[in-house]
DNA sequence: GACTTGACCGGAGGCAGCCTCCGTTTTAAG
DNA sequence: CTTAAAACGGAGGCTGCCTCCGGTCAAGTC
């Protein structure tokens, strides 16, 4: 994974420290006013000019999906407690759950997953993560399904977006946590088998 | 309703006639790049200066909000349809689709209406549409519930909050119509009493 | 330790959109 | 026609986006 040693130069290390810089002041910004976060401010917090950020990271969605790294690992943390439970409708729950902490990470951070998924293009930074993560959310619903937890109409594909959604209006910040309580309780007993397991 | 005749002044005609042309140009451009809109390419369009948009229109909500005043209308009318139904379940479902459409009519319309039932202030001109579609979707739920139709847990600002982010997905182009159908499934079976009335 | 070289930096600046002041024009009324 | 209030619209300040391009700095060389 690290084997990038082909170069006959070393990296230069402000490169490296900018960039961190860079992350660093981006994630308070996206923490503080959301993914629409002027990215001039992001680089003089970072103590650099602006050329710089965009040399860097061409597009806000490029660094946006490097902020982005590192809640994702924490999703894949995530993935390995929800295995050890091998109940199947569970593990879909807390999946699902997790999936919705993770959009909400940053206040508009579901409109550019969105558009990611539009363009089909590859050159969006944030088409291949958002492709990983509905590909897992589709295998967690294929084993509630066999399990006998969720519908067979269902796809993953769905649950993903209802996970998006219900993290725009988290986002949106109009809806206390009573009512997004009981819009996932509704998109549960959506997807879920009706012969009542409990 | 129109009775206004209490000024010393008649109403110039300039004013009527430009605030016609920047609603028709306003929408227009809405309908073409979403609520986004340059607000100074609606004025030049409409031959106005920016000036005077801002003076009819405050804010973008403001002339959102008037624009929105025709299809507000439509829905209206669709309630009368939906009102020789009998049927509260199906007026239920029918009303859910329509206030679908009516937030899909321009891309990017659901982020200000979240927006104005998140301010509680009245300064928002969008606020009070919202509410009344939300007591009016609040009937539809309640009507359904009396007849069986509906989950007593479930309430109308829910599928309010569903209807929009449906339209929210519709509008950001990710999705097809296919997967929009399994969706709306998913929500209807989620809110539905499980008698299985067919 | 001084030199070379190429990668890297950052300020300046063009562009677009938002919004507001204020001198000018239009309009209804007398 | 005169008048005065109401409305108009262009100019301009502001912010943010993004890109040249001349200067700078660090890695490798001697």
């Amino acid at each position: 994974m690290g084997a990038k040693g082909q170069q006959g130069r070393k990296p230069r290390a402000d490169v490296q420290r900018n960039r961190a810089a860079l992350l660093e002041a981006a994630q308070r910004h996206f923490l503080r006013v959301g993914v629409g976060a002027s990215l001039e401010a992001v680089a003089k917090e970072a103590g650099v000019g602006p050329a710089t950020l965009y040399r860097h990271f061409p597009t806000r969605e490029a660094l946006l999906a490097a902020v982005l790294q590192t809640r994702s690992e924490e999703l894949v943390a995530r993935q390995e407690d929800i295995a050890l439970l091998g109940d199947a409708s569970e593990a879909l729950r807390q999946w699902l759950r997790a999936l919705e902490e993770y959009f909400s990470a940053f206040s508009g951070l579901p409109e550019p997953l969105m558009a990611a998924v539009r363009e089909r293009e590859p050159d969006n930074p944030l088409t291949l993560p958002c492709d990983e993560l509905i590909a897992t959310t589709d295998e967690y619903v294929r084993a509630a399904q066999l399990a006998g937890h969720a519908r067979p109409s269902v796809k993953g594909y769905d649950l993903y977006l209802a996970a998006v959604s219900v993290a725009w209006i988290k986002g949106s910040g109009a809806t206390d946590e009573e009512s997004l309580d009981r819009l996932r309780a509704l998109i549960e007993s959506g997807y879920r088998e009706q012969d009542g397991e409990e």
